[in-house]
DNA sequence: CTGAAAGCGCTTACAG
DNA sequence: CTGAAAGCGCTTACAG
């Protein structure tokens, strides 16, 4: 970046050594006398060296970088990331610089050829896949990435017999959390917002969790109250017109993410429904909007913090080539307002 | 990142020319015959080939990549970045991939040396510098940059005599708009919630600017209606409280930010005062949480996506050696029910 | 319009 | 423990 930059060939100079043995002791090799490694990263320090990224990629044939690729739902406002992803990247960049990695960070389509540029470039060791969208879209391309030999690892679902590794949290397990909870408060006509097919397994596992919940009860989901919804605010308000367009009885509303759940409750409050005197309202998340809505939202926690952790660390295995695995995360029941615990 | 990548040579094998030319087509060379270039295009996408972006960048001396550099307020929590910068990340991202350029990303804590490892090392050709903190912290890590002549563009309030170039939101512009608005519904002791000090100058301009309008009306901001708060909506609960508990009596709020502003809002209904009724609110940003509290909030709106187009731009332009300068942005009022028009 | 050659700044066998 | 040398994959004067 500055000009005229000091080469590893100056401050062999300065200390008195050859350049080989610089390149070594800047790499913390043992082989070298400690006295003439000190003298080395004295020099080092003296003309604010640093070693040359690209120079010493190329020799090595690493990066020294991973690459985040964020998919953007089409249909959503292109400057509407989901909030959810935030604190993720917050994680995920900290885990980077812990593990000594540069991260590079891109949106993609996902109807973009993003698994041949990434997969053919080497500007990264490896990708970390976020993001929303149709899953069953997304598979070819993940196919595509492990045929290649591109080390990678999602966030989304888990489930058996995928390509490549994926990180999510239980969405089963915290479906079943929150119908297990609205049960608890006495609902029983639990509407679902959200797309419930093998297009969004996550959306759907918190669907199928929450029937388990009900099931375990001797009850179970209507599908007459389910109406699809991709995860944004507008999407949760036009499903909860449409469950009132049909004259739908239900006293629960679970929201398969909180941006839906909040815009639920915008509907509901439009149509003069209280929260949750008549209609119970859970989403999905924990997003930071969740506790500033009124009444303050009830949700199912995902930690996005160790979520971010995990992603970095498990790729940083992979790129090593050590054996890494799919994990799924524990999810957290966080009980608001919207539907309080009974008292 | 795929093992045994094709170089420029196997293109050169290919299409039955010298490596030379492959490098010169590939580039877009107009010495390069077309029909040449032709045939070489085609063995390139043939082999999946693409440009080593190592060996371009040493032998160029030019990475092809932006930093952004995101300063974390170290007493906010960590994993809670400020909304507001999620779509300009976004427009920033989306502008790097039109100009060509990748991104790399990275959260710094304002007290580290970062502007001696980013300036020294050879990873981006410019840096672009995000986030809240104390700007007199700032101020000498600025004109270090300066000294290295490393390119850089800073987001916040745009001032004479600043070293380096900045992208900023019309601050005192914006504070008047709140301020004429908030005359405008009847109100006269307006409270301002966030630091107005040269520490801050971002919010200070708000302070001068609502009290702008209020000095065209013969009116003043009462310093005794302003209590310090940090971006954060937990600072704006309590400064609210804080106002509170001077007996302070005021009929508005203008946070410096809409987390402020949504925190104070929490601190009011808590105090069991109406909003707008009893105290009229008004915040700056107009982040997506501003739609979805009760009462929503009337905010004064910073154009984001403008904002992160003209950071990118603008680097690029330093680091093509092109002048550049600083500007500022204008704001737009966006009337809510925190504090509505006059009817 | 094209090719042969130097060189960007490292890392790492190889030799001592 | 240290040095001389090759080579990672490009780009670009230089020569033709």
């Amino acid at each position: 970046m500055a000009k005229g930059k000091a080469t590893s060939f100056d401050i062999a100079y300065l200390a008195g050594v050859s350049q080989s043995t610089v390149s070594r002791a800047l790499r913390g090799s043992p082989l070298v006398n400690p006295e003439t490694t000190r003298r080395i990263l004295e020099a080092a320090e003296q003309l604010h060296y640093t070693v040359d990224k690209h120079a010493s990629s190329l020799r090595t044939q690493r990066a020294g970088t991973l690459a985040l690729l964020l998919f953007e739902d089409p249909t959503s406002d292109a400057s509407h990331i989901n909030p959810f992803f935030l604190p993720m990247l917050s994680a995920i960049t900290r885990a980077c610089a812990s593990h000594g990695q540069d991260l590079l960070i891109s949106f993609q389509q996902l109807s973009h050829d993003w698994h041949a540029d990434y997969g053919d470039s080497k500007k990264a060791d490896g990708l970390l896949l976020l993001g929303y969208g149709d899953y069953l879209a997304y598979l070819g391309k993940l196919s595509k990435l492990v045929e290649q030999g591109t080390p990678f690892v999602r966030w989304g679902a888990v489930m058996p017999d995928q390509p490549g590794i994926s990180i999510g949290c239980d969405n089963m397990g915290g479906g079943r959390q929150a119908g297990a909870h609205l049960l608890a408060c006495g609902r029983r006509r639990i509407a679902f917002l959200g797309d419930a097919s093998s297009h969004y397994p996550e959306f759907l596992d918190r669907f199928l969790g929450c029937d388990a919940a009900l099931r375990d009860a001797g009850l179970a989901m209507d599908r007459a109250l389910q109406v699809d919804a991709e995860s944004s605010e507008d999407a949760g308000y036009a499903a909860a017109r449409e469950l009132m367009r049909r004259g739908a009885i239900f006293d629960a509303v679970f929201g398969a993410s909180d941006l839906i759940a909040i815009g639920a409750m915008r509907a509901l409050a439009e149509a003069g429904l209280d929260v949750p005197g008549d209609v119970a309202v859970v989403g999905f998340d924990d997003i930071p909007a969740a506790r500033i809505t009124t009444p303050a939202l009830t949700t199912v926690r995902q930690d996005t913090v160790r979520a971010g952790e995990l992603l970095v660390e498990t790729l940083v295995s992979l790129v090593d080539g050590h054996p890494a695995q799919s994990q799924r995360l524990p999810t957290e029941l966080v009980v608001r307002r919207s539907c309080p615990a009974r008292g």
